[in-house]
DNA sequence: AATGAATGAGGCTTCATTCAT
DNA sequence: TATGAATGAAGCCTCATTCAT
């Protein structure tokens, strides 16, 4: 009955949908939400303004559709390995491979970062945005109280807060001074920190 | 013609400028830079569209010089603070009464945290903004290395980002996520870690 | 190929056009002919945008195709009526029959009266549409002429006018008003009219 | 202290406010609401699009002051003649001298009634407006019963209506079929039967 | 016959900025 | 110094229509 067959047309739509997306992850983490437009998107997807619309509702739906993407597919991928790593390693040596892959992500996956911080900032007026960013954080917190637990570190919960924020004012601090940011003794210090920590858990 | 002498004149145009940048500051940091236009400002401050064009070349000017304004006049008040009592408080119990600063500062303040971490992040198109960004953040990590100097903390260079990015990551997710974060124990155990951080050092 | 038999594909064809003009006929009605889009008809009449095209050249042809069948069908059905009626009844039971019909169609097919009026004030950059319409208005003059004719009315043409003014100014004020216009009492001062119009002419 | 004066940019506003409103209903009336953009109005103000919201919120908002302007300034004309006119005239003249004035409007204000009209069918979906406009058509009845009241006819609440009706039946004829219509021919019936029915209450 | 991805023109609206006064 | 009318570019979005399949 159909004329391109339907399988045809998901996965164009598939592929239509992601590459937008990531167009929009591009774009938005490197101008910010409201200084990309949706003529810039689609121009950079070489598609038409009005296609945009066949896929997303909206601007917001667009970047809540991102949002998503970007939580489920990149953020997830530093608890996905951790995950696996989990049954060889111990829990503290988890964390500090955790840390790490948190660092190596921040430099990698910048965009995601500067998309979520920038973003974080201004979502008061866009209900559904401010809780899917409020999701990523409590999600993130949930992991790492899980994985401090296991460890047996003192109060995790309220552990869990302190290294988060402070992963992410690192995160705030490389983005903004990028690589006038001594980044390395960071992470060095951070780390010397996290194991002295743990020792004194045990 | 002129029956305001001419030290009036200047005093009103200066007492106009800071109304307007602190009018302008509240509202970009309440709804975004973008979201607010020169129009709100001129409402809200009670003068004309065209009188701001005197004030300020255009509206990125004004954000500019809301900033510099935030950074001159704002934050320096936690450092000028520290830097009255550093003649009567050890080092030691400086850096707590810092950070308590900084706990205060975040929750009365938070207008200015909002639009300085917001902004942050999207200056690559705007240069002198974020040069001016970046001024705030080495500022901020000068001043407190220059503390925990005093304080004969190891490696104050580094530690004093690691304590900036660690309130910053608070303020952030404070500024995220309200009431639901639980500030107060955040706090406690922040001040509880500086405590060892020094007792290591003695 | 086809098994379907050619007199079979061609009932196919005409059923899914009155479906389509059925469903456009409501859709106009509701909201008009402007708020109405060609996806939300295919929509509704579940089939594609795409094959709206096979039935039919443009959104204008498929007002006017409404239009017509909606003349055709709908209206004509009073006058049918009345022609069955008329082998039966007096010419004067006969106009008060009609026009009874009148009250009962406008409350019951308001869609039409609803499109046919608001499309009759827009049409003179719609030529086809605007000679359909007149047609219409002629053909309702010509028949109730007849009527009146055969009832012996003086001036039958212009009072076939002026009865047809006073039912669509009724309509006109019903569908503007709604239940807040008392239409009952109208009916009945009309009715008495009509009687006392009839009456003279006996 | 104000640059052009006060009263300079009052009647500016007045004066610009009427252009455009007096071109919108020009237009709205041609070509309808929804197919007249704002564009257009502009252009034939030979103003600039954005203009036109200093002056109006929206397409609505225009559309609405629109309404209400006509129905001020230009309903009001036969109604305000008849005022001054009844010191001197019967109730019966009066009501004629009312139906001849309504029959010159209908073709000095063709704009005002095709609007009107079109519109009503309409509004369903902009409460603000569908309550301007029953609130046109409650006034119109008010006033005429009012009148038929004072010339003693029976029932003077429905027959204001049936009269009402009557003349906005012969208005839609009018526009609809232009001089096709009789318009004369109907005109002196319809005064005639209002003759009797004053005759009748005598 | 049938689909729906894709286009592109056009619609409404906002807003930084200019300028005559 | 001060006003606010005016501009024009740009933004988001809708939709009739086309076309490859």
């Amino acid at each position: 009955m159909s004329p391109r067959k339907k399988e045809d047309n998901e996965q164009i739509r598939t592929q239509r949908q992601q590459q937008i997306e990531l167009t929009a992850l591009e774009l938005f983490a490197l101008h910010g939400y409201h200084r990309t437009s949706i003529s810039e998107i689609a121009k950079a997807c070489d598609i038409s303004k009005g296609l945009m619309y066949n896929y997303f509702d909206s601007k917001e739906a667009l970047l809540e559709s991102v949002l998503l993407f970007v939580m489920t597919d990149a953020a997830d991928d530093i608890f996905n390995e951790l995950v696996q790593k989990s049954k060889t390693l111990s829990p503290k040596k988890l964390l500090r491979h955790g840390i790490e892959l948190f660092f190596t992500a921040m430099q990698v996956q910048a965009k995601f970062w500067k998309l979520s911080i920038s973003l974080s900032m201004q979502v008061a007026d866009m209900p559904r945005i401010h809780s899917v960013m409020t999701g990523i954080f409590q999600k993130y917190f949930v992991e790492l109280e899980a994985l401090l637990k296991a460890g047996k570190v003192e109060n995790p919960a309220i552990r869990a807060r302190l290294i988060a924020a402070q992963l992410d004012g690192i995160a705030l601090h490389y983005i903004v001074l990028g690589d006038d940011y001594n980044l390395q003794a960071v992470k060095k210090m951070l780390l010397n920190d996290i194991e002295k920590l743990s020792n004194s858990d045990t």
